[in-house]
DNA sequence: CTTTGGATCGTCT
DNA sequence: GACGATCCAAAGG
């Protein structure tokens, strides 16, 4: 009807109803390049279970792509040091950062070891634990503020430097990436483009994301000049 | 809605 | 000593 219809995408009113799915994805999944990867974790969850029994969940909506020695915009761009050992060690583990010296940024190392290669988690549509979230979010406004940035989303899943190198295809509580029961996103609802907030490289369109939820970051850049 | 500037400190030069 | 794979509040349209 020509009438004006309420925009109902409904993923961004309601969370998704995960059903609490517990399938941590095998070491495999992660031991490939970072640009094969990083489409494929959209639509995954990334979850994890806390002291308390408390389950965060979010399914990931938008990614970037880092690769090693190759990508001058990666960390390991000048070969391993302290810091960045997790992205040169074997896929499948959590490489967390200190980002502006106030907040944690969460990747999921790929490659196979002693080839540096990881995935930068940018955003979540938050599923589960979302009372926790806000707790350890208090400066969110709306639901969309929760996790839609890679400092937010670490703070939204209490992501923080002891988690460096927890490996994610264990069972058991810490920050695991599952497989779910969610219907995926259609390949046509996945936009690809420059990655945010750097300088080198900043032309490789290596940001992955989910057009069609409002829970990933800002950050679309300009049309070059 | 957009733009701008400040916070804050580990890491590497 | 400089620089961030960021976030937020404030101010202007």
């Amino acid at each position: 009807m020509s009438a004006s219809t309420p925009s109902d995408e409904g993923s961004d009113l309601r969370p998704p109803s995960w059903k609490g799915d517990w399938n941590p994805l095998p070491e495999r999944f992660f031991a490939r390049g970072p640009l094969e990867v990083a489409p494929d974790l959209l639509g995954l969850v990334l979850a994890r279970r806390d002291g308390g029994g408390v389950v965060r969940a979010g399914r990931i909506v938008e990614v970037e792509a880092y690769l090693g020695r190759d990508d001058p915009a990666s960390h390991a761009y000048r070969g391993p040091t302290p810091r960045t050992a997790v992205m040169f060690g074997p896929p499948g583990r959590l490489y967390v950062y200190r980002s502006y010296g106030m907040h944690w940024c969460a990747n999921v190392v790929c490659a196979s070891d002693g080839v540096a290669g990881a995935v930068l988690l940018r955003a979540l549509e938050p599923c589960a634990g979302i009372d926790a979230m806000w707790a350890d979010r208090p400066k969110a406004k709306r639901p969309v503020d929760l996790a839609s940035g890679p400092g937010k989303l670490c703070a939204a899943l209490a992501i923080v430097g002891s988690d460096n190198g927890s490996l994610l295809t264990a069972d058991g509580a810490g920050p695991r990436v599952i497989r779910t029961s969610l219907p995926p996103f259609p390949p046509a609802s996945i936009v690809v483009g420059p990655r945010v907030g750097i300088t080198a490289a900043a032309d490789r369109p290596w940001r992955f994301r989910v057009t069609t939820s409002r829970h990933a970051s800002r950050g679309d850049v300009r049309p070059p000049v």
